[in-house]
DNA sequence: CATGAATGAGCATTCATTCAT
DNA sequence: TATGAATGAATGCTCATTCAT
C-alpha cells in the first residue's frame, strides 16, 4: 500500500504539482480513503521526503558502483554518470519531473537528509572530474565545481523537454552530451 | 503601487515561494491592504504571469538587439547572449529564481503569452547556433535544437548556485562557459 | 444621470438579481466611476429604494384616479385595477419583476415608506372588492381581504411569465383574468 | 447531520434570506465548523438545491397519488391539488417560503433539475384543468395554461400572507380559493 | 460633478490533519 | 488496517463605501 500511495501520488504531482495535489486526490485515485493514507504516512510533507529519498538514493547507488571501477579512467565514468541520470528519466520520467521541480516544497524538518544527499550526489560527480584533471584527461584550467555545475545543470534539465518515446534514444542524447562537454562546439 | 506589488511578491516568491505566499504577506509588507492589492491585480495568477512577462520580454528585448548586431559573429554572439542570462541573474537574482522555478504555477488562463516568449527566447538561441554552424564556425554533427537545450540548462541553472556577492565576476562565469562550451573539457 | 443609473439599474437587478449585482457593475454599464453612483445615491440600499418607491407611487397614481371615478362601477373599476397591473408589466416588465422579485433585499431603514406604499395598493384594491359587496355587485360570503390576497397574487405573478411580445395581447390577458374571477371556471 | 444542517439552513434563510445567510450563521447555529458543512455539501448552491429538490419532489409525490385516483372527477383532483399547497404551507411555512422566495439564487449548474420539476408540477396542474374541460366539468373558453398560471400564481403566493396560527384554518382558505376558482365573485 | 485610489470587513471554499470506532 | 466524520486555520477574492483631489 505504501508503495501504491507514493507510486499514485509521483503520478500526480508529475500532472499537478505538489501544491494543487491533495490528499482527496491521491487516495481517491488509489480507492482508499484519508485515514489509510495517514496510517502509512505522518504527513504529505514526510511522503514528498519519502519520494526524494527513494530516488535520490537509488540514484547514488548507481554511482558508486561507477565510481568504484577501477577499469573506467575518468572519462569513461563521466559518461556512465551521464548515462545514469537521462536513464532515470527515460525510465522514471515522471519521478525524476516531481524529483527536480517539487524540491523547493520540502520543508525543514523533512529536507536535511535529502539535500546532504543530492549534495553527495554532486560532490561524488565533482570528484571524477577532479580526479580526471589530476590524471591530465581534462585540462586544469577549469573550475571543477563550476563545471560540475554546468554539466549538471545541462544534463538534470532534460527531464523538461526530453521524450523517451521520441525519435531521440538515450545513447544518441548522451553521445551528444559527452561530445559538447568534451569537446566544445568549435568546429 | 503596481510596481511595489510586483518587487514585494518577487521578493517573497524568492523566499517562500509562490504558493506558500499569500496576498496578505504581501500586503502586509507594502502597509496596504488586501482590497488595494486587488485594484491592481485580478489575481494572484494575473501577478505572476505579469512578473514572468516582465522578465522574459526585457530579456527578449536584449538578445535582439545581440542577434541584429552586424559586426559580431555568431560565437560572439553565443557569448553575449550567455552573457545576458548570467547578467540577469547577478542584477535580478530574485526576479530569475521566480522565473525559472514558478513557472509551473501558471495556470491555463494566464501561461500561453508567457509560454510562447519563452519559446521565442529558446528559438532565439538556436538560430545563432544554426547560424554559427552554415557558417562554418560550429561543427555540422551536433543536432541545434539539443545542443540549445543543453547550453541553456547549464546556463539557466546558475541560478541555483551563483552568488554575485562570491568569489567569482560574471565575467569569470560567463568565460568558463564559453570555455567548455566551445572548446569541451579535454586537454 | 440619476435616472440613468436607476434605468441601468432596473436592467441589471432583473438580469443577475440585486446582490449579485454590484456598484462597479452598474456604474461600467454607464461609462462613469463609483463616485458617480456615491453623489447621487446614499448607498445600493436607497437606490434599491427608489426603484421600489418610483414603481408603486406609479401605480397608485394610476389607482387613485381609477378609484375617484364616479362613472364606473366597481365591476368597471376591478377590471381597470387589473389592467394596469398587466400593462405596467407589459410596458414595464424589468421594473415590475425587480419590483415584485428584490423587496426582500430592502432593509430595515429603507423599506418603510416602501411597505406602507404597497400596502395602501393592496387596501384600495380591497376597497373595491368591499364597495362592490356592498352595493351588491360581488357575492357577500367571501372574506374580501383574502379575496384581495387572492387576485393580487394571481395578476402580479404574471411578470414571471408573461411575454408582452408573444401571442397573447394585454386586453386578452386582462379579460381572461376577469371572467375567472367574476364568473369562474365552472361551466 | 445533513438534515439538521438542511433544517437550519431553511430557518435562516426564511429569516434572513439565502445572500444574507453565511455558511458561518448556519454552523454557529448548529455548533459545528464549516468544515462539516463542507463535508456534506459541496457548495451553498449545493444546498440551496437540495433544498428545492427536497420541496418539490415532496409536492410531485402528493400530486401523482391526486391524478392517478380514479375515483375523484376534476373538480375534486383540482381541490386536492389546491389542499397540498396550502397545506405544506401551513406545515412547512418556511420550506415553501424558501422554495419561493430563493429560486432566483440558483445558478446554472444547479437549476436544470429543479427547474424542470417545477414545470413538470405546473403541467400536471394544467393536465387537470384540460380534463376538466374534456369532461364537460370547466368551461371551455378560457386557455387553460393561463388559468393554470392564475390559480397558481394565487394559490402559491398565500406563503407571504397566510399565518397558520390565525383565525382561518387550511380548510377555510381552500374553499375560499375553490369558491373564487369555481364560480367567480359575481352575486 | 466626477475620479480613482484605497479600505476593511466579510465570505465561500480548501485541505492537511485528527481520532473514535 | 482502514474508515468516515469532524476540525480549524488559512486563503483568495469581493464589494459597498470613503475621500482627497
Amino acid at each position: 500500500m505504501k508503495d501504491k500511495i507514493m507510486k499514485e501520488s509521483i503520478d500526480l504531482f508529475d500532472s499537478k504539482g505538489f501544491s494543487k495535489t491533495t490528499i482527496q486526490d491521491i487516495v481517491d485515485n488509489i480507492g482508499v480513503t484519508k485515514g489509510t493514507f495517514y496510517y502509512y504516512f505522518e504527513s504529505k510533507q514526510e511522503l514528498l521526503r519519502d519520494i526524494h529519498l527513494s530516488f535520490i538514493e537509488n540514484l547514488l547507488h548507481q554511482q558508486e558502483e561507477i565510481i568504484n571501477d577501477k577499469n573506467l579512467n575518468n572519462k569513461e565514468k563521466l559518461y556512465k554518470l551521464v548515462y545514469i541520470i537521462i536513464s532515470e528519466i527515460k525510465t522514471s520520467g515522471k519521478s525524476a519531473r516531481v524529483f527536480n521541480r517539487e524540491i523547493r516544497h520540502l520543508e525543514k524538518d523533512h529536507i536535511d537528509n535529502v539535500n546532504s544527499k543530492r549534495r553527495e550526489f554532486r560532490l561524488n560527480f565533482q570528484k571524477v572530474i577532479d580526479e580526471g584533471i589530476r590524471e591530465g584527461e581534462f585540462r586544469n584550467d577549469l573550475r571543477s565545481d563550476i563545471v560540475t555545475f554546468a554539466i549538471l545543470g545541462m544534463v538534470n534539465r532534460s527531464y523538461s523537454w526530453y521524450n523517451p518515446d521520441g525519435e531521440m534514444s538515450e545513447d544518441e542524447i548522451v553521445n551528444l552530451y559527452m561530445e559538447l562537454i568534451l569537446n566544445g562546439l568549435t568546429k
